[in-house]
DNA sequence: CCAAAAGTGTTGGTTTTACACCCATGG
DNA sequence: CCATGGGTGTAAAACCAACACTTTTGG
């Protein structure tokens, strides 16, 4: 073969790493998972949970293999966000990130390990400083996150397997970031076909209770035709 | 510092090239533009045009500079695709690629070079037998420029600067690969507010002459809010 | 005068929006 | 009995889809 290994010696030295952004609902809240650094650079300091491919993994094995070591979180969808590829991004050298956006329910168990001091969630609209060009991968994930809720049957992945249609409601106005009305919400809602009730209450506080539904599908369904459930 | 670039040793050799996937409308039909490959792997087999990172440049800047060296087409405005990084995909090692869409007008003229046999433009529903998984990247493509045809302005791109409004509805059905009806293609075109009449007359054949129009903004803008500009 | 593409409005159906009251519960 | 969130329908407005004829030209 007349290309091999060292003829790429003239190029620039690079590595390639995942990170993910894991988006969830807490007390309310659209949070998103950091971790704290625990090894320069930025030492200290939160970014998202991400590392170095090894020699056999895809980009996309790297990004789940590297949540489970510093979250504990795993058994996410990811879908592929993009390529930073910045030569300056990281002072350590070339390191470009392929990212990834997953949901994960808040129910999920944080832990702590080597490579990070420790896991948290923290509010999308008040994080701390971050590592790299993390701010900005996260701004991107947020709009293609409101893209995604719109047109797929993304939201089966932040919510309990069981749910109130108050709380899918919730959902949908935390990450378009709008009011929206309840009786238009629930008709379209139903007319997509995704849910089914099942029979049982949910009973909280002093009011009626809820019914409880669940998605009929839990895989990754883009929505037929209909581009635009919300607006 | 703790990390270092021998402390990357344990990680995979891994190279990151960039690829452009070309599009343009040429005997009224979509095209891609494909090199025959002079070198190995894949020696004599069409690829997209794209190559290795050099040290300092973003794989937005390989891309551009692959297609200038590869094709001679130049000035082209990029969206990236995302990145392609399995492990196999390229029999020479782990290279991931990050993959990037244009639009070029087909007055562009191509020119053979150092790592090309040729450039060509290729029907894209007619495509030879491609290298890596270009075919794969290039529909990805289809898909992705379906939806921004649609989002955004980026039809300015494809076109002569004057054109006829049945040359751009032309360009619509190709992407789209539906017929659209002139009289509603013609309403919601002139409600996005996005041309400008020129007074030029444009002439050929035996029939009334059509007014010519221009893009009242050359540069990429999303259109407003209104997701869906055409079904 | 013929063939060919340019240009132009209206209508019916569908979809979207805005909006207000009764229900079931716990305390 | 009261406060709380759950649950439900309708009417007006906006939007979309379907449709046919006249105009201007070159040959």
């Amino acid at each position: 073969m007349a290309f091999s290994i060292k003829d790429w010696s003239h190029l620039g030295r690079m590595q390639v790493a995942s990170d993910a952004v894991v988006f969830t609902v807490l007390n309310n809240e659209l949070q998103v998972l950091l971790i704290k650094r625990r090894y320069p650079p930025f030492k200290g300091t939160y970014a998202l949970p991400g590392g170095f491919l090894q020699q056999h993994e895809s980009p996309e094995e790297a990004a789940i293999r590297e949540l489970r070591e510093e979250t504990g979180v795993q058994k996410l969808h990811l879908h592929q966000l993009g390529a930073y590829g910045d030569p300056k991004r990281d002072p350590r050298g070339r390191v470009l990130s392929v990212s990834y956006i997953a949901l994960a329910d808040h129910h999920r168990k944080l832990h702590s390990t080597t490579d990070a001091l420790r896991a948290d969630w923290f509010l999308v609209h008040n994080l701390p400083k971050l590592a790299f060009d993390h701010a900005k991968i996260i701004e991107d994930a947020l709009v293609h996150l409101r893209l995604e809720i719109q047109t797929t049957n993304i939201a089966y992945q932040i919510l309990t397997r069981k749910f109130t249609l108050s709380q899918l409601q919730k959902l949908y106005e935390l990450i378009l970031e709008k009011k929206l009305d309840k009786r238009n919400f629930r008709k379209k809602i139903k007319e997509l076909d995704l849910l089914e009730e099942t029979k049982e209450l949910f009973r909280e506080g002093a009011h009626r209770p809820a019914m409880l539904y669940r998605f009929r599908d839990r895989e990754y369904k883009p929505l037929s035709e209909k581009i635009q459930a919300f607006l």
